[in-house]
DNA sequence: GGTAGAAAGTGGTAAATAGTGGTGTATATT
DNA sequence: AATATACACCACTATTTACCACTTTCTACC
């Protein structure tokens, strides 16, 4: 379980630290995939393959589930985590949650996300709005 | 479990890298055929073997079973890696796939594909479309 | 509350690997 | 037998990965 916000700097050759209490999660590693919003988001290998079953299997004819395919897979990263910690970010997705030299890392229940600090801060107060809005309503109906 | 995209050159006489990463499923050699869409399609062997035997079960009658046979197993060829990773692209299907002189390499989950970069840029940009809408309709079902 | 220890964040360096091109040998073909 | 083709092997350079080192921050214990 993915807990908290983390401000972190990416040096030059695109490490970034993954917050200590996430690590012991990703022992197979992490699948990095751009996120619905502009983001990267980020699962422990088992949750990924979970959700790669759950997408596969759903989808009706051949021809979608090879878009599918496309779509998740060719855009997705495996990758390892070195001796203090830290993944490398493919360029491609770096550039396309447009994340410079500083990143902010947040839990977000069974993955994680990677926003550009900027992009954050917007999409935290939208979040912020917007779960208010809904815990509300669990809270009346209980 | 094949991920993410890679660019590669293609020397003359044909050969292209593999992926490291894809290197470990690959020790049986590598079964490629025209895809469906215009490109070539890269299945591990045992990933063929099932196949094969998917599409030759279902099938009814013989007369349909030979054309299957025909059409399958006389355009796929099964290549071996080279000593530094790469394999020989046969030329039916560098020019079906209408690949120069580089190739993207992209994951499709349990198998891989080669496209021409142009012709993955434009089919990419539908893949994205059209998984955006079936995740969207497996979120709201949820 | 202060101090000491441990751990985390950050940057750099060296070794290994990947990408690319070429060479030689074996095989096949004319 | 000579030539052409294909395949395995060799070599170089650039990149990446793994490792090491230092500084700062946090934690725990006194």
């Amino acid at each position: 379980m993915f807990f908290g916000e983390f401000e972190y700097r990416v040096d030059e050759k695109g490490r970034v630290p993954i917050p200590p209490k996430f690590r012991s999660e990703l022992r197979e590693g992490v699948v990095l995939t751009p996120g619905v919003e502009k983001c990267i988001t980020a699962y422990p290998m088992p949750e990924w393959k979970k959700l790669a079953v759950a997408l596969t299997t759903g989808s009706v004819t051949r021809s979608k589930l090879r878009k599918l395919n496309r779509a998740i897979f060719a855009t997705a990263f495996h990758l390892g985590i070195d001796g203090q910690g830290r993944m490398v970010l493919p360029p491609k997705l770096r550039e396309y949650a447009e994340i410079g030299d500083e990143a902010v890392i947040t839990g977000a229940n069974n993955y994680f996300e990677l926003w550009n600090k900027t992009q954050w801060e917007a999409e935290g107060a939208i979040s912020q709005e917007q779960a208010g809005q809904i815990i509300e309503s669990l809270e009346t109906r209980e």
